[in-house]
DNA sequence: TATGAATGAGTCTTCATTCAT
DNA sequence: TATGAATGAAGACTCATTCAT
């Protein structure tokens, strides 16, 4: 966690809650210079562009995340519990700040993409690796049916319920439809599921669910 | 479906192609008029300004959708296709046109707020009331539990998997955070869901969504 | 004076309304086609060029100036009230119609100073002529001094007091620099009178206007 | 006085030059940088907006001007002379810097008004201040008619002497023809002095400016 | 380490004018 | 006689970036 008085992180400061709020291109760096209470130059001697300060922004955001989510879940009692927070703690600090992810793919300029997709690809893969644990867990204590593919799972987790493909740039836009038409007789079983009477859909029968106690 | 040689079409559909690859910002009209074959100045005969041509870039893409989804739900044979149709359609359409629909409300100036939120509440709106058709249909045809609330399943699937959200600004940031709170265990039934042993708890079984007590 | 019903006087008419309420260069042809109801284009049928508009509507204007104040002038009763309405009406007219007058000096294209020079040196003779016809009537009638040097009072009255130079550029100003020298103290002198003693500046008294020599 | 190599002068005194010769609207701020020889980008450091370096160039000449004519008349030796300078300096002052004054009135987008208000009606007060003094002194040393309503004679100058409504803008039309009508009869008065036959009319003899009844 | 000053390359928008019909 | 459509040229303003100090 960097020093707070120092100059680069008052500017890394003003400039996250200016991108969250405003996004990349309404957030200029005269506002940012202004909320970090220096000058527009000096800014330059921190940083070599306004994408790297996004770039350095999520970044500090993302750790911050990991740090947090590894612990939470460490600490959880049930596997029940870890996967609940496993949900809830990214969305909430995705929307609490950064919410304008998205928005990046296309409002910085191309040459930023690469370094976007390599953050995007290690975020990923720490989410997944993250899910895997739970999920290995819970087959070893013998909750999850084992026959369960983790791997496909925990992409379609995070796709549909963690909002990966807020990331996503209108290049993916075939990719996505393609996943579209992949999982959505899926998604449709999981939303059917707690709809439907009980003795309709043999398909679905004898599919369980586990006792949730709320909160 | 507007005549294809018309400039005013031509100017719509450049513009929605560059906002949709580029975003608002990005796409200036120099692009749309070399895009469309004609010059900057005849865009301003057609449209009084740049977050115009977006307002009716979307509210075309809109009626379309409206109109082939309404045509393809009424010509689904069963429930679960229909619910599949509703599903997949707005999906395909929005991934396909207007992904950087949610980068509107933080690019577009505050005068034009209240048009998009206009549009988005009757969008909003007319997606519910195809929903809730289909419920009925489903009730009536004793595939659905009655006592499923079909108001707030309705709004349920909007957010969560219609991506509801992406038109939010990020002033509603607390308005999300409070309903991931409330609806991320819901969720979670979701997920576990075709992961748990098929024989392991019981007492779930047949319920339905219940009206959730707050918190 | 024109027919009301042609296009071309509702153009002339929407076009001297704009130009007084919003001066020339701030009124634009589609304001003028607008308040004609006709379209842009149509003007160009009647008018070669926004210039011409305005160079014409300042004509018509003026004639009907002229022929006001010609028949106003001759039909007053005493020297003393042709006077009068010598300089109430053009000052009306000018507030009433053309306050923008000057501003057309600056606004309009170097190309049409020459045929504004040409107008206003037409306008200002004839007013000299209208004042000249009535300084004869008075000297004539034996009310005013035979040594008054008509053409330099007309020139006078004409300068000071009938805004003759709101007409002059910005080139002319040393021009008028000297002016305002060469009359500023018979300017005081008028001043002076109705203000001093009556039995104070004995210099002053009955004096009429000299002719001045330079400095 | 500004110092002759600072950057904001030479915008300003490029401005400046420009404007009295052009006016405000065809005065480009291209043509401006030009005159200061930096680049367009360059006045936005020192200048919010196009009218405010109109607004600040005013304002640098007027008190310019209020100081010069402070100790001009200061220094005057006589009652006469004071009254001289008064009248002589502003209009060699206006006519020499700021001739286009009154345009800015029509020109100049109604957000700006309000200051341009202001500061007229500061002028104009202190204008009326100078001249109240002047005529003070003038009463105190016996040499004017102590019946002299100061302020209707300091207003009367004003207006007519120093062209005070050449700032007016058009829709004060109507105040201003009543204000011909009002004073018209009186400024014939003026002009009759000096060329009417010394014992012709007694009835203007020695008649001081007298309050008017209305009409 | 920090900044005041300067700028080039855009951005949206306006408008007088043209022309085929 | 009238116009719908189109445009070139210009205008005010923004902003990330540079650099001497």
């Amino acid at each position: 966690m960097p020093n707070e008085n120092k100059t680069k992180d008052r500017i890394l400061r003003s400039a996250t809650e200016l991108f969250v709020r405003y996004g990349f291109m309404k957030t200029s760096l005269e506002d940012i210079a202004r909320g970090a209470q220096i000058t527009k130059a000096t800014i330059y001697y921190y940083f070599p562009s306004k994408e790297d300060i996004f770039l350095e922004a999520i970044r500090v955001k993302a750790e911050e995340l990991f740090s947090n989510l590894a612990s939470s879940i460490a600490a959880a009692p049930s596997f029940g519990e870890k996967l609940s927070r496993f949900l809830r703690l990214p969305l909430k600090y995705i929307y609490e700040n950064m919410p304008i992810l998205a928005e990046a793919m296309h409002q910085i300029p191309g040459a930023y993409f690469q370094k976007l997709e390599e953050n995007r690809a290690d975020y990923r893969s720490r989410m997944n690796a993250l899910l895997a644990g739970i999920l290995d867990q819970g087959k070893a204590s013998g909750i999850i049916n084992p026959r369960i593919d983790s791997e496909r799972f925990s992409a379609l987790v995070n796709d549909w319920f963690l909002m990966g493909d807020t990331w996503t740039d209108p290049g993916d836009k075939h990719r996505i439809v393609e996943r579209i038409e992949r999982d959505h007789d899926l998604i449709i079983d999981l939303i059917l599921y707690g709809i439907v009477m009980k003795d309709e859909p043999a398909a679905n029968k004898n599919k369980a669910i586990p006792k949730r106690k709320n909160k």
